[in-house]
Parts: structure tokens; C-alpha cells; sequence
DNA sequence: ATCATTGCAAACTGTTTGCATCAAG
DNA sequence: CTTGATGCAAACAGTTTGCAATGAT
């Protein structure tokens, strides 16, 4: 968990209210390491003691968003997803267990994305990779169920 | 549009019978270069003379998919999207306009990309990229509006 | 004649909105 | 005290399902 003033001051540099339901989820999701679905942000808020309002939940889902506090993200299922890592924009996601990874691309590999667009005429202003698989856990797991 | 007979028959050879429907569906979105969203398809199918109900178009759709005859993704903002191209598996999507296009990766370009997964121990099983950005269309509309 | 498919209507999931109450500045 | 935020309940959008009627084999 972090820092609760530090919390406090994020909040108010967006010039957003600290309420206590903006804390808690904005607190909760920094200490997440992976990519809750509003579901799992209810559920867990919930576990966590500190419970909030589904309205509440997605009104600051998409306030936090707009202010460039959390990022949203919608994944190959179409389910949305939310995480307050605002650099990376990658995703390593285990079709097995759902697990989805953070990810960094190289420049190189950046550039060379952003030229197949270029030969096409377009001008690429973000790129959205995913690539889908199975995690480390997850084929140890599965190859094990093969004997 | 494509030969009824040939559609008839990619039907049949999936085990699927021929009936109005789906042969409707099938022809239209093989003659789409876009690629639709159920209503798009709804609102279509309608003006092309051909009406289907809703419940039938998602069963379809679902059928249709399961049987590789289209392809349904969902795009960046998670709007499900369907095509008749199955081979190709990533987009350009402009951001003006919503256009969304075809593109090929190269070989080096997705061996570079499933190596990404391999360093983190991942077993990458599909890549899949979205190009965000305008197209030369709208690169040229909104410079011109600037003036 | 049999069995898959259609299409209506109703159900369901995820998300948004109206509005009275409440809390932060 | 003023203004923005909460949270219930109701509305809404997209999708799925139950089931009687229909159409393909």
C-alpha cells in the first residue's frame, strides 16, 4: 500500500477532491500487479474493508482515467481492465490462468512497428500490442497434467 | 458479392446448413472490407433487402466463428468486430474516422515479437497489434482544417 | 419425419444516469 | 455555505437464452 499523503497530493494535483472512495481505489489499484476488471476492483474494495458503490466505482474509473492517474484498457475479451502503471502500454497474456503482464518494447522494435504504418500512408500515434500465451507457471502446470 | 454457390458450399463443407440467414450473412461480410460491428451488420443486412433478427445474427455470428468461417475481434475500444478474412491478424485503426484496415506482419517483425515473450519465459501463442492513428484520409482533412 | 434453425420476447451482464443526501473546501 | 462527490435505484446497451413455429435434409 502507499503512502497515504502521497495518495492525498496525487489527487489534488488533478484537482480532483481526496474523497475516501477515491483513496481507497486509487490506493488499491497502485498496489495491484495486476490488471483488475471493475468486478474484481468491487470485490476486492470489499474484501479490503473499505467498500464503495458500483455508480461510484465507475464514476472514478473514468474521472482517475481522464486525469491520467490510472490507465484503462480493454482486453482481447473484451472485458475492461485498469491498472495505475501510465508507462507501459504492453501485455503478456496467459490464455491458462488470465494472468496478463506488464511489457516493454524497445525502440527499435517501437520504430520498426510504427514504419508498417508509415508504408501504408498512416501516421501511428500509439501502438497496442498483446500477445497471448502461456506463462511460465502455466506450462510447467499443464505439461505435469500431460503424464 | 461473392457466388452463392461457392457460399453454400463453404457452409456445407463446415457442416452447417445453408439456410437463408446465414448464407446472407456470410456474402456480406465477405464483401466487406471494413470490418463490422453486430449493429453495422444489423443496419446492413437491413438495407441490402435482406433483414435478420437479432437472436439469429449473434447466433451466427457465434456459429460462424466457431467454424473459422469469419473472425471476430474487439477492437481498442472493446466494440466486438467481425470479418471474412481470417488470415490476417492485426489492424490499423484510425482514430478520426474509426476506419479500422488489414495489415501483415513479417516474419522477422513477429519472431522479434514472440521472442519479447520468450525472454520472460513465455510461450506466445498469438501476437496481436493494433496500430492507432489517422489515416492519410483524415491526415489531409484535419491539416486542411487547421488553416 | 426428424432435427437444426429462426425469431420473438424475456433475461442477463456490464455500464451509465437522475437525483436526493452528504462531505470537502 | 457552496459546490462537488456519493450511492441508491432506475435506465440503458450489447448479448444470450427459452421456446414455439419454421425450414432443410
Amino acid at each position: 500500500m502507499e503512502d497515504p499523503s502521497q495518495i492525498i497530493q496525487k489527487l489534488q494535483t488533478c484537482g480532483l477532491r481526496p474523497s475516501a472512495p477515491r483513496k481507497t481505489l486509487l490506493a488499491y489499484l497502485m498496489g495491484c500487479d495486476h490488471h483488475p476488471t471493475p468486478y474484481e476492483l468491487l470485490e476486492g474494495l470489499k474484501l479490503s474493508g473499505h467498500p464503495i458503490s458500483i455508480a461510484t466505482l465507475y464514476q472514478n474509473l473514468q474521472v482517475l482515467s481522464e486525469a491520467g492517474l490510472i490507465r484503462k484498457f480493454v482486453d482481447a475479451d473484451g472485458t475492461a481492465r485498469y491498472d495505475a502503471n501510465t508507462s507501459a502500454h504492453h501485455h503478456l497474456h496467459c490464455t491458462a490462468c488470465g494472468r496478463i503482464l506488464d511489457l516493454d518494447l524497445s525502440d527499435e522494435l517501437a520504430s520498426a512497428l510504427v514504419a508498417l504504418g508509415t508504408t501504408a500512408n498512416w501516421q501511428v500515434q500509439k501502438i497496442q500490442l498483446d500477445l497471448e500465451g502461456l506463462c511460465e507457471r502455466c506450462q510447467i502446470r499443464l505439461s505435469a497434467l500431460q503424464d
